[in-house]
Order: structure tokens, then sequence, then C-alpha cells
DNA sequence: GTATCTGCAAAACATTTGCAATTCT
DNA sequence: AGAATTGCAAATGTTTTGCAGATAC
């Protein structure tokens, strides 16, 4: 807890009650939610807040680089505290998002010589080994 | 022409005058297109097209496997007609969309051991070498 | 003549904006 | 008090839906 409060001092967020709970809830869950999911369970917390107030923390993160978006289904906004470079992948059936690793192949891209290559972006879809375990029975 | 009629019929869609011009377009133009640039520029030659009719023949040719769409950024979706498995470029100043070539690397990511994979998305932000270019004056 | 296709208007969502009220120091 | 933050209500933008009229076979 304490740490978030420095973590979001140090990149130059004040530490507000809402800043620190949605920031937890990002660190804490990694689940990669929607703005609906910070939502729904933070407002049983903060009776007051508002969807306004999720957008405009999220923002204020991205914009300090301290969160950013996930885009794999359009119309549906996904936020990250998790900063390295990582991929993902979404299971169609059960919608959880998970991590994976992914080394850096941008060198190896002979058409993208002469880009300059800001953002590296990779994602699967498909089935989990959980959802594909329950369609043994 | 003939051979968009062609693959229309092949994959079971009838080919009408605004289908067979929606497919034209994304073909011929390579171009990633948003709903809105099909329109803006189709509705000169069909001056009773509706947005409607674009959104309907997308879906349409996404459901029969003839188009895709690609989600880079939030809130504008683009589509493609280019079907085999490929990356893409998209350069932040000029917001073209490039085609990249990508190897199937899916075998070497070890986290992923028992997942089922349908589908991998691969996309890179940055600037393109016409750009940079532009910027040495 | 019956099916399908098209396109208008309205609805449904997600996100942003304007602004007034609240909070913090 | 003064500045920043919050949250309501309205606006915006994208995509979908319902339905009536047009088109095609």
């Amino acid at each position: 807890m304490n740490d978030v409060i420095g973590h979001l001092k140090k990149n130059g967020i004040k530490p507000s009650f809402q800043r620190i709970k949605i920031f937890e809830y990002l660190v804490t869950k990694e689940n990669h939610p929607t703005v609906e999911m910070i939502y729904k369970e933070l407002v049983n917390e903060i009776p007051t807040l508002s969807k306004t107030t999720v957008y405009n923390t999220l923002n204020l993160f991205i914009e300090k680089k301290i969160a950013h978006t996930i885009v794999i289904e359009e119309n549906e906004t996904r936020y990250d505290s998790h900063m390295e470079v990582h991929g993902h992948f979404k299971c169609e059936k059960c919608g959880t998002i998970y991590d994976i690793k992914i080394d850096d192949k941008i060198s190896e891209i002979k058409s993208l010589d002469k880009f300059q290559i800001d953002e590296q972006h990779v994602y699967y879809k498909g089935i989990c080994d959980k959802c594909l375990q329950k369609n043994l029975n």
C-alpha cells in the first residue's frame, strides 16, 4: 500500500484516495481490466466513485507512463500496469488475458530496416489450458 | 472486376453492386481502411450508399472469412482482405499502415505450451522511412 | 411473388468534455 | 483562500438494430 503511494509520488502523481485504489487494483489483480471491471469492484469501497474518475485516472497513469492500454478486442480497452515489453494471450472461452514473454525480434524484421520502431505489440487468441481441460469431460 | 465477383460467389456471397465495390476497394487500395474511408470514397460513385451498408457488408465479409479486422488504435477498427498471416506497422506521423512479413514464431513460446492458439497478431508503431526523410529537411 | 438487400432513424455503448461542487493544504 | 480533484450531465463518436421500402431472381 505504501509502495503504491511512493510509486505514484515518484511519477509526479498526487496520491488521492481514488488514484491509490485504482492503481492498487491494477497491481494486485493483474487481470488487464476494462474500466467497467475497475468501476464495478471499487464502487463497493468508494460509493461516490464515478466512471469519469476511473477514466481520468487511467489517462493520467498513461500520461505519466505507469500504465498502458491493451487493445485486443475492438470497443474494449484494457489497462495494464506491467510496463516491461511483453505479449498477451486472450482465451476466447473464459476471456482471461494471460501475460506472455516475448523476445525482442525487432532486429530480425528486414522490411522495417529504415523504420523507427517505438512500440511492439504481440498477442494471441485461442483457448487456454484450463478451458481445454474442462472440455475433456 | 470479374475475379471479385467470382471470389464473392465462391465464398457464398451474392455479388450485389455495393458488395462488389466495397470488396474491390479493399483489394485494390490495400490501405487497411476504416469504415469512414470506404464510405467517403464510395459515396461518390454510389450516392445512396449508407454507412449501415458498409458495416453490414464488412461484417458479412468477416463472417465468410474473406476479410478480417485490424485493431491497432482503440475506437478505430480497420479492415483487410489480405488473409495470410502477417503483421502491421503503423506510422504515427502519416497514419499509414504497412503490411510486414512475420515468421511463425508460435512454437517458440514456451509459456503457451498447452494452449490452443487460433490467431496470432503482431504490430508495431513508430515512424516510417518516408516521414523520417521529410524530417531531415 | 417471395427472398434478400439496402438505408434511414433510433438505439446502444464507450469515452470525453464542461462545469459546478468538493476536498486538500 | 486557492489550486487540484472529483463526479454529474451532456456531448461525441462508433457500431448495431428495427424496420420499411427497393431490388433481384
